[in-house]
DNA sequence: CATTAATTTCAAAAATCCCTGAAAGTACGG
DNA sequence: CCGTACTTTCAGGGATTTTTGAAATTAATG
């Protein structure tokens, strides 16, 4: 599954043992299990921290470190999506932010810049919208993805409400 | 930007060029412009294709296929979103269910269970809730998304109401 | 501070992915 | 049907990414 998730495959089978396993484990555990390189485990594993996704522990006696990840998912979830949100999201809006500062002459530049704005506008609210949804809890969120659809409903009936009273269209619809 | 949604680079550069260009591109004309082998550009439209992102046309007395992307972004990462969807995680889901029906003996597989089950339900909700939002125009979109977190405001509230009125706290957040 | 256990670095090997050009395929007009 | 104009396929080679093992580094212990 992570390769899609910004994360080479031995990463992710590394991740994957450490989720399905009930205790936690040290680097030469991994080696282990997974038949992989020494070298290769310690690499995934500092992949894995830069990313946030491990929790560690040292045992008394013991100088090796012990990993396991997050017992929720949702919290997996969220630290995977926010960093990759810092690291590929945040740039690509600024390089789209100078695309926009490009001046226009050019009934061709006039469209260019259309096109940026219309993706920059779609990624800046998505990346917004995430950054308010990610300090939710498990349940919260659980009640707000099964509304998700339904709110729509709130939102056409005022819609039309709105647009037979009067031209005020423009009122957030978080007043409702 | 493309190499992180699931499609390499050369394909990215391809539909990016589609995308700022103000009139539609025959598969020549990206060849010159991009500096790619015929077959190149030929592989990466159909690719393109496959993952539903290309308009295309024909024009009278011209045998070529000239190719544009839509204009609405939020129909483009729409298309992808939900193709990506199909792809990869309702396969995911499918090896889930598997994994859910395995029998558990011992406190370990209790274990699996419980993580397999964490997964698949996060994973199954963030399906159903795209499957839901997808149905959105961009403006809906707009609108549910800037109500985001208030929403969750609204929750907080009848939840609050719910358990001091009674023990029935199972009724649908809908119901609002 | 020397010893030893554990971890990390890094350059080279291995594996994988992607592009190319030649050849085959397709469809249209005459 | 043939020629023409375009498109697609695919094996080979090049580029990129990933893995490895040897050597360097770090850190705890007597």
């Amino acid at each position: 599954m992570g390769s899609r998730w910004g994360i080479s495959r031995t990463v992710g089978q590394i991740y994957a043992l450490l989720y399905i396993s009930h205790v936690p484990l040290n680097a030469d555990d991994i080696t282990h299990l997974l038949s992989f390189s020494r070298s290769n485990v310690s690499m995934g594993l500092k992949e894995l921290q830069s990313w946030r996704l491990l929790r560690s522990e040292y045992r008394a006696g013991d100088r090796r470190e012990y990993f396991k990840t997050p017992e929720d998912v949702w919290e997996i979830f969220r630290a995977l999506a926010d960093e990759r949100r810092r690291r590929e999201v945040e740039p690509t809006l600024s390089i789209l932010r100078e695309c926009l500062l490009d001046p226009k002459n050019t009934p061709e530049d006039e469209h260019f810049h259309a096109r940026m704005q219309g993706m920059y506008d779609l990624i800046s609210m998505a990346n917004e919208w995430f950054i308010d949804i990610q300090k939710l809890s498990a349940e919260d969120l659980t009640s707000l993805m099964h509304m998700g659809a339904h709110a729509q409903k709130l939102l056409h009936a005022k819609n039309r409400l709105l647009s037979f009273a009067s031209g005020n269209k423009d009122r957030a619809p978080e007043e409702l």
